[in-house]
DNA sequence: TCGGCTATGATACTTGGTCTCAGAGAGGCG
DNA sequence: CGCCTCTCTGAGACCAAGTATCATAGCCGA
């Protein structure tokens, strides 16, 4: 559990960017987790883990993994951003269960065609688009299970 | 030019909520942006309009106009957030052009059959969806003016 | 193993908000 | 119209989420 996987470690080098034991630790933290971290949570897990490692570099990492398609932001509901560990290569987009906060991808293939529609009935063309949807995830909304009768999620 | 308009006061009368010199001074400068203001440039506008209006008062009369329908938020590329003034009723979507700074508004009805048909993919309830999407609208794209060829659009 | 270039840590700064609390004033009611 | 209540406001402290700077450390290709 001190390692990040290789396969995060292959991405980081094919990027062109140096692994360190820093983003060693971040990209690590990420993966064990199961859903997006915001920042303050993510800053101090890494502080948890090595207190030496500086807030400036958590942000650095996350842009530079970023950069190499490893993580994507999304925008919590209350307005926070939080960071996510992604295993998709390339655009895709992102549903985030408001009850377990597990996330599922979405690829780019399956939103195409609903922009070339919009594009369409609005003469617009569209550069950029990156969807977080809120919802609830097949686990936590059953099955048969009424919501008021299941036991408060892990938040 | 002293006040907004009112569509807009009685829209923040129906919500219960009251009329102040200042929610008519940041309501008029909302209504007369063309585009979404940032936060730092609404405080700025703010200011000039009247420098005894304080920061909070701007953002409380966002969040209050916001509630009551008027105002919405996009995240501006960049990840700043900007607000706009909105005639639309009801829960809708935004386009927002690159070139101009203009938006315009997607109704619900044009993304909910993209939404179900991700619901039965992905096995998922959308509980919530609010996208911002950018590009480039019909007159920022020409016609036939090539994107190369056209002077710098306003900021 | 060495050296260049990238990454780091400390720290100060900035942006975009929120909180608190005393005081002002909007507007419903008589 | 004038009062009273309840909402709203301003000042200012506070906070979260980054960003900028710069000297130092250390990764990794040769
Ligand atoms: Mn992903
Ligand atoms: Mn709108
Ligand atoms: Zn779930
Ligand atoms: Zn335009």
């Amino acid at each position: 559990m001190a390692v990040a996987s290789d396969a995060v470690r292959s991405r980081i080098l094919a990027a062109g960017q140096r692994i360190t034991p820093q983003r060693d630790v971040i990209a690590q933290l990420l993966e064990a987790a199961s859903r997006p971290l915001g920042a303050t949570e993510l800053c101090a897990a890494v502080a948890a883990e090595d207190p030496r490692i500086g807030r400036a570099t958590v942000f650095r990492t996350l842009a530079a993994l970023e950069q190499a398609g490893i993580v994507a932001q999304v925008s919590l509901p209350g307005g926070q951003t939080g960071y996510l560990l992604c295993g998709t290569d390339g655009h895709h987009h992102h549903l985030v269960c408001q009850g377990c906060g597990g996330v599922d991808d979405v690829l780019e293939a399956a939103v195409s065609p609903f922009l070339r529609r919009l594009e369409r009935d609005h003469r617009f063309r569209v550069d950029h688009a990156s969807f977080t949807i809120y919802g609830t995830c097949a686990r936590c909304a059953g099955p048969g299970v009424p919501r008021s009768a299941r036991s408060t999620p892990a938040r």
